[in-house]
DNA sequence: TTCTGTGAAATGGTTCACAGCA
DNA sequence: TGCTGTGAACCATTTCACAGAA
């Protein structure tokens, strides 16, 4: 399919870019820490450096948005947490639900940091009968067998997936059937979805991974260093990567074994 | 552009684009569920579909480590999961410490991924001494007083950190001087590390804003979709975004304020 | 003066399109 | 003939450097 898709530029909007995107967040949660010590106002300088990015990229950022700031004086924080809630959407409340009650998504349904910023956990669902009814971080459990309900009476449109990786797809097809958009997927499998909707995936194994490969980098560079310090450093803290995608995929189970 | 020559052959293969490498584990995958199924070969289309890219991207992907595939056949898989195992550092095995273990550290211990891939769990650290000797997936805490000695003895060089936010700098410190280069960052705090030390993170709440920003957008499209027709969602696929919004004056202020 | 906002250049990454080998 | 490997065009993002507001 798509055999070339039809390139139009169309609408010179205000897109803001998707990098750019992707680090509101962090600029977020530093003006946070800023407003709860109830600092005023900060200079961009001092932002990047709360938020691990350089100063001229935050205010290519915000230039996106609107000029939000003051010259000769920076920016106020109060207001500016407000733009940025405001431009990520922030500002109204966001009914998720974690289907896949293990290990993991016990831990994300007692992670604090759904909540504390529009957020909120509306239903825990697990395919597991005996689960059924047990409070999780306070939230009983539901059966599966009622996703699409759940769905449906509270308004879902982001669905968190931590099944294991051979329900994933399965789950996320319901998901999508009863009105889910968007999907945070932390099982190991490619997600295939449907035009329209949205689907990030966490991989823990894919992000060791890539620590792997930069450690063993640097173990064979440490041949000809002297101890005026490594030449290559990779330092990156606010680079990130993680493009949502979805295509093809009949794999359906990732059993995994160690090559050797 | 135009007087763009300055491309630099540098060191060869030394120069594996960034964005290739955080993609080699998705092959590595998809490969080795094709091995598990004995299939001797794959062309770059039928990969590609089962990774979640296009073929032109998974083939230049390729080229960056070599002539690995033969034309007209497509790629020897196994041969392929080896080269690629090895370019990741993946033959080897990696001790890796998990440090703080409340719910998020137990869920890591016990993620099946970590074993699976070259990478061995060698130790659970946790600052609770009620939580010390505790089996978690089968291995005992040790409390963190103890975090650099074992870390020494047991040569690790990467280390996850599931602990709390405000106690996350501090550990990583300890984590650094005791010769760990590579870390994986699940607090939502940005960290500071020292040159030649790599970091990654992974922050739910960043995820979620990000999929709340798009899922935002989407509700102020929607206006001619009715479930009929290609019209032009949001789809995305890789990093295609082009939707059209609201525009904004040169120079003015940003469009109105949407209460909810 | 200080610090934002932004064109323009540089860099990095993706897609195209096709030469060339099995 | 079929599919890989890759220069070159294209697009996105970052960085530079400075004009201009407070």
């Amino acid at each position: 399919m798509a055999t070339g898709r039809t390139h139009r530029p169309a609408t010179r909007s205000r897109g803001i870019p998707e990098a750019t995107v992707a680090r509101l967040p962090l600029y977020l949660r530093a003006l946070t820490a800023l407003s709860e010590r109830s600092v005023p106002t900060v200079s961009s300088e001092e932002l990047a450096a709360a938020a691990g990015v350089n100063s001229a990229k935050l205010r290519k950022d915000f230039s996106y948005l609107g000029s939000y700031g003051t010259r000769g004086v920076g920016y106020d924080v109060e207001y500016l947490v407000y733009q940025i809630s405001r431009e990520l959407g922030l500002t109204q409340d966001w009914p998720v639900v974690i289907v896949g009650i293990g290990n993991l998504g016990a831990a994300l349904a007692n992670y604090g940091g759904f909540a504390s910023r529009g957020f909120r956990v509306a239903a825990l669902i697990d395919a597991d009968p005996a689960m059924a009814g047990k409070p999780v971080a306070g939230i009983p459990v539901q059966h599966s067998d009622d996703l699409e309900k759940i769905i449906q009476d509270n308004g879902v449109s982001i669905g968190v997936i931590a099944t294991p990786a051979g329900a994933a797809q399965a789950v996320c097809d319901r998901l999508v059937a009863a009105g889910v958009t968007s999907i945070l997927n932390f099982a190991p499998t490619v997600l295939t979805v449907p035009d329209g909707v949205d689907v990030r995936k966490v991989d823990l194994s894919i992000e060791l991974q890539i620590l792997a490969f930069h450690e063993q980098r640097k173990a064979g560079e440490e041949a000809h260093t002297d101890g005026t310090g490594p030449a290559a450093a990779v330092t990156r803290e606010g680079a990130d990567d993680s493009a949502p995608s979805a295509d093809k995929g009949p794999d359906g189970d990732v059993p995994a074994v160690m090559p050797a």
